[in-house]
DNA sequence: TTTGAAAATAACTGATAAGTTATATAAATT
DNA sequence: AATTTATATAACTTATCAGTTATTTTCAAA
């Protein structure tokens, strides 16, 4: 899945995941995308292509302007590939659930400390 | 959040991602995860310390080896920062759908076809 | 039809990242 | 003690990426 790559990527910048969460109020053109940051119009269009490459945003045209929206692929591709890691982890929390299950109970609290491994 | 664009940019290599998919099924020393692949062992090492910083596996030193397991840090950061998105989809999803029932009915199959923004 | 605004593209620069080989450390084995 | 195995680190190369400025395309408005 070449997608995965392009989606993960593109969510592994700051400014990125900043135009996505403007987005998520609703539709907006390049210019007012921009506005916000200390950064060049060729910057932010940079940034758009690859958001709307990795199946993240769509643009529609409507004359001069570009608005721009989220949309589902990319979320899509990495939701189905972050399941699998979540039953995982899932399923080792379990696992130690069950062991601690075994132990004698004054041990426990002191454990269950150290679960969400840091 | 700086520690989103490490776990975020961690999934968007194809060996690390790999890698995970391996550690869901349960420890992996380092020799064990980088058996699959046509690469040298320095450099899984890297892509393990990465994965590591981005909070998304941990390592026990057990007399030389030094087993690998997936841990739930990145994984949270991420969901917590996706469940945003996911939320804004689904009410752009909504407003749709306001739309379309406000549609005559000849005219709704077609459109739907569009729905998932490609 | 010229002017101006919205957005994209091209060419460049500097930083980061993935891979390499060579070497070091540290524990297990003989 | 010497060797082998498991892993990490260092130094280097190449490619990719975020940003820049300069230029181009496309539409709107005058």
């Amino acid at each position: 899945m070449p997608n995965l790559d392009a989606a993960f990527s593109a969510l592994s910048d700051p400014t990125r995941r900043a135009i996505l969460a403007r987005l998520a109020l609703g539709e907006a053109t390049v210019m007012q995308l921009a506005e916000p940051f200390e950064m060049t119009q060729p910057a932010v269009s940079k940034h758009l292509k690859v958001l709307e490459t990795a199946g993240l945003i769509v643009r529609r045209v409507e004359g001069a302007k570009h608005p721009c929206r989220l949309a589902n692929d990319g979320m899509e591709a990495m939701d189905r590939w972050l399941e699998m890691l979540r039953t995982a982890l899932a399923k080792n929390y379990d696992r130690l659930d069950a062991v601690l299950a075994a132990m004698p109970k004054e041990s426990k609290a002191a454990k269950k400390k150290g679960r969400k491994t840091r």
